[in-house]
RNA sequence: GGGCCUAUAGCUCAGAUGGUUAGAGCGCGCGCCUGAUAAGCGCGAGGUCGAUGGUUCGAUUCCACCUAGGCCCA
């Protein structure tokens, strides 16, 4: 029985366990950065430092968090951990987005019968309360995932100095002029006698008429656009299901790249699409001769004549007319319709709807006021006839919009509204202006904010809903007007700021105002407040005022707004609009955004496909690590995908990671942590010429916002230089040297190095490991990984000359390795320290390696290796397919195998005292 | 239908102003080790570079169209 040599050696020890046991771990780790005010402590030490500022754009408090949420908040966690290690002042002050519909809508919900008798005042508290459940949720599930920051005084919109914010900045842009009020469509029930958001309309069948109608030409325009049928009868012929809003028609649409074809019928000529004459012989029979043709860009411009009221009918143009139904030629009621109103605007066309708020027609209709829309569907049909107009009349059942609340259909029904002018003071050319001096990550954000801009309609700033801040205008009761003197808007301000918003529910009118106020137009002394609320999209948006620029945390402008693309047309758009309309300026620097978290296969999450990964799921089973390693992983500028495949691979991939980290402590139990930085072999150098690489590698990785690519550095770093290749070698060193002796003193020291670094390196995406790690690590150090430097380069340390002989050395190690597997599958050896080598090289080669004679044994991990020229090749070596001429002879290693160290060797067993060992063993125990 | 974007091994990512056999890591397969052990090492097999046309001596790379997918509109 020979003795037991293993309680010689020097094997690792560490308590840094091999499984991470996230899931449970990770909260301890959460209280002991909570009890120790770590972040407190990384603001207080960078407090002073030049600042780098990430906004957070402002999730909406309902729901619980989902996947894109965490997306979201662990990549600026990312950045804002990177950032505050290089030093940089960097706070994060999460915010919530409070106010709006879908939360009104829940406590509407939960109030079922309730929900119309209860006041104003009650709902705007109930919605409060909602509100503020969700933000104590979400907050805790964000702190979950390890993110850093202010949690416990965040901004929230509905906060009163928030509230007062938006009501200041809302009056800055009264005071400056963009702000006017108009007409828009909005759906509408009559039964309710109320405005509906989208959320509230909900799709039924309807039977609606279906009718085809003429629209005559006079004979100037005929001459002009038809000179070939002149003298004839020539109509353009629509069709609609809503015969109630011709009293309403202002225009006629063709679409720009269609052609139009006048075909006879009778005694007449009827215009239409050509693309619809198939359809069009059998629905009205229209089966007469081409008599001309036009491209329908042609004919904007052109003048019908309205069927049944003394008006024009413009032709106009419009992409939105489709080829599927009717005519090609679209009925235009601006004040009727989405699409309607659009090209109104365009074409300056009256937002005309001469329809009261009961769904009854007004005065301005004529012979049709008083009577309810759908009703008078058939007396306008009636009038066709009389007309002549009508060229067919049928029933259809469609889908249609209906009221959620009593299944009535709802109308769709221009009201009055408020506006923020894009044109004003050129605030759309301003907007152009500042998105070019905008950095856009990806680049192509800029193309799309750019068009999305050039494109956008004036900004519909009124809901007629009760949870936001309200529109704080004060009309008088005589003449309309409403007050815009800066000492009023003030008072508001100031009323707002110190009450908050109810405050406009709870005052009258006049108490605002000074005593004896008078209008400044009329003189009236009866007053009255705006009802409606302001869009949400304006509460985000002046966040660079109520938040950068107020919270004495932060500074304007922000240098970065990071939120998904779908942002382009919300938050970066309002938050830009809102800051170039007071400040003239983007309240941004940079914007970063990233994709969508789509499944597996690529397809968007829904609940009906059964798709949706949660991320309390992922944090469950593997821990908020490994979704925060996800995250980097992935290239968010793309969709971004996940799937149990994925979670697998991360989770290895961590597995890797930790087990390196946990292989470098655990030799290090006991370094001395003295400098023997000037006892480095060659390949310690090139091992630290590696690490000055990586360095340099990652922290350009993280400045340009490639995550993905610091994870793959990271994780290649471990695999490739580390374990399959350094740490393999260095395992004889480690374990068989003398304890103190220099060389193993000499590769603790880089060791040392390797890990404090890598550990830093990984802190902002993997935080809970690295500050795992860095409780271990035996060296005088900050309390927190966070409170620690990131890492320099040390360029002393980098060594290219000595990387690029490494990676020849690397590639004979290669070859040498499959001469190895080629002994191991044929079973003559198993463990490599079982042969010895000769390589037969050329030239070149050998004596390259003539100078690492007495390494190469260390290199190979064998127990003797030799070099000899090519020429002396022996049969039976493996042939190199990689170095011409190299070949590699494997045989058995001479002499017998040490027990202690497991290499073989002659000398074993020429000590009489120890015949179990080598020399260098028995020199090392004597 | 419009604006913006994406498509390279099972997975995550590289790549080339167009130029030999398109790379890495993981996973997988086959072995080794048992002194990183619910670890470690080695070798190997995996790709019509989404499809089709075009430009070119040559295209995965440039162009067009198509397909699939994503965001935002309509």
């Amino acid at each position: 029985m020979p003795k037991d040599y293993k309680n010689t050696l020097n094997l690792p020890q560490t308590g840094f366990p091999m499984k991470a046991n996230l899931a449970q771990r990770e909260p301890a780790m959460l209280k002991f950065w909570e009890d120790n005010k770590i972040y407190e402590k990384i603001q207080e030490k960078n407090r002073g430092s030049k600042s780098y500022m990430l906004h957070d754009g402002p999730p909406y408090a309902n729901g619980h968090i989902h996947i894109g949420h965490a997306l979201n908040k662990i990549l600026k966690d990312i950045i804002v951990k990177f950032k505050s290690m290089k030093g940089f002042y960097s706070p994060y002050v999460p915010g919530w987005d409070c106010h709006g519909l879908p939360i009104e809508l829940q406590v509407d919900k939960n109030l079922g019968e309730k929900k119309d008798k209860v006041d104003i005042l009650e709902k705007r508290k109930l919605c409060k309360e909602y509100a503020a459940k969700f933000v104590d949720i979400q907050r805790e599930e964000f702190k979950r995932l390890g993110v850093f920051g202010d949690w416990m005084t965040p901004y929230l919109t509905m906060s009163y100095t928030y509230e007062g914010a938006i009501v200041k900045e809302f009056a800055e842009f009264v005071r400056k002029g963009y702000v006017y009020k108009g007409k828009k469509p909005v759906y509408w029930c009559p039964s309710c006698v109320t405005a509906l958001a989208e959320a509230e309309v909900e799709y039924a069948d309807k039977e609606s008429p279906s009718v085809f109608v003429k629209f005559p030409l006079d004979d100037e325009n005929i001459s002009r656009y038809f000179p070939a049928l002149k003298g004839k009868n020539v109509f353009v012929v629509i069709w609609t299901t809503t015969p109630w809003t011709l009293p309403a028609n202002l225009a006629l649409a063709f679409h720009p790249d269609f052609d139009y074809v006048a075909v006879g019928h009778n005694n007449d000529v009827y215009i239409v699409a050509e693309g619809r004459l198939d359809a069009l012989k059998e629905r009205i029979d229209l089966t007469g001769k081409i008599l001309a043709k036009i491209s329908g860009k042609e004919l904007e411009g052109m003048n019908a004549d309205h069927p049944f009221i003394q008006r024009k009918s413009k032709a106009v143009l419009g992409k939105f007319v489709s080829l599927e139904e009717g005519t090609g030629i679209v009925h235009i009621a601006p004040g009727h319709g989405e699409d309607d109103y659009e090209t109104g605007l365009k074409y300056g066309l009256d937002i005309y709807a001469p329809v009261d708020d009961k769904g009854k027609f007004t005065k301005q209709a004529g012979e049709l006021e008083g009577q309810f829309v759908f009703k008078a569907n058939a007396v306008i049909i009636e009038i066709l006839k009389n007309k002549n107009v009508l060229i067919k009349e049928e029933k259809v059942t469609h889908s249609y919009p209906h009221c959620w609340r009593c299944k009535k259909p709802v109308i769709f029904r221009a009201t009055e509204q408020w506006f923020i002018s894009v044109e004003h003071n050129n605030l759309r050319g301003k907007c152009l202006e500042e998105i070019d001096k905008v950095e856009w990550v990806p680049k192509w954000g800029r193309d799309r904010i750019y068009n999305m801009v050039s494109n956008r309609p004036d900004w519909c700033i009124s809901r007629q809903r009760a949870w936001g801040v309200p529109i704080t205008l004060i009309k008088c009761s005589d003449c309309g007007e409403f007050i815009k003197d800066d000492a009023v808007l003030d008072t508001i301000i100031k009323s707002v700021e110190d009450n908050g918003a109810d405050i406009w529910f709870i005052k009258k009118a006049e108490e605002f105002l000074p005593s004896g106020y008078k209008c400044k137009n009329c003189n009236g002394t009866s007053f009255s407040k705006e009802r409606d609320i302001l869009d949400v999209w304006f509460d985000s948006g002046v966040s660079h005022a109520a938040v950068v620029e107020k919270d004495m945390r932060l500074s304007w402008p922000a240098d970065i707004y990071l939120e998904g693309s779908d942002q382009h047309r919300g938050w970066f758009q309002s938050s830009l609009l809102a800051s170039v309309g007071t400040k003239g300026a983007s309240p941004y620097r940079t914007v970063l955004t990233h994709g969508f978290v789509v499944d597996g296969a690529g397809k968007k999450m829904s609940k009906s496909l059964g798709n949706v990964v949660a991320p309390q799921e992922v944090i469950n089973a593997s821990g908020a690590e490994i979704l925060r390693l996800w995250v980097s992983a992935e290239d968010y500028r793309d969709d971004i995908r996940i799937s149990k495949e994925i979670i697998d691979r991360l989770t290895e991939a961590y597995r890797k990671i930790r087990n390196t980290a946990r292989f470098l402590l655990g030799n290090l139990h006991d370094f001395d942590g003295k400098d023997y930085s000037y006892d480095l072999l060659e390949i310690d150098r090139w091992a630290m010429s590696r690490l000055q690489l990586l360095i340099t590698n990652i922290s350009s990785a993280y400045k340009n916002f490639d995550f993905h690519e610091v994870y793959h550095l990271l994780h290649n770093f471990c695999i490739v230089d580390m374990s399959s290749f350094y740490l393999d070698i260095l395992k004889d060193r480690l374990y068989t040297f003398k304890a103190d002796s220099r060389e193993r003193r000499a590769v603790q020291w880089v060791l040392q190095r390797i890990l404090v670094t890598m550990t830093k390196l990984m802190a902002p995406i993997i935080s809970f490991t690295a500050e795992e790690i860095w409780s271990f690590i035996k060296e005088t150090k900050e309390e927190s990984v966070f409170l620690s430097p990131f890492p320099e380069a040390d360029k002393k340390f980098l060594n290219p000359v000595l990387e690029e002989k490494w990676e020849k050395l690397i590639s004979i190690r290669n070859e040498v390795n499959k001469a190895l597997e080629i002994k191991r599958q044929s079973k003559f050896i198993g463990n490599s320290l079982e042969a010895e080598v000769i390589l037969y090289l050329p030239e070149g080669e050998f004596n390259f390696l003539k100078e690492y004679k007495e390494f190469l044994p260390t290199l190979f991990i064998v127990s003797s290796a030799e070099i000899k020229q090519a020429s002396e090749k022996l049969d039976g070596a493996y042939e190199s397919e990689e170095i011409k001429d190299m070949s590699v002879f494997v045989k058995r290693a001479d002499g017998n195998k040490c027990e202690r160290c497991w290499n073989w060797s002659t000398t074993v067993g020429t000590f009489s005292d120890a015949p179990e060992l080598c020399q260098r063993c028995y020199n090392v125990i004597k």
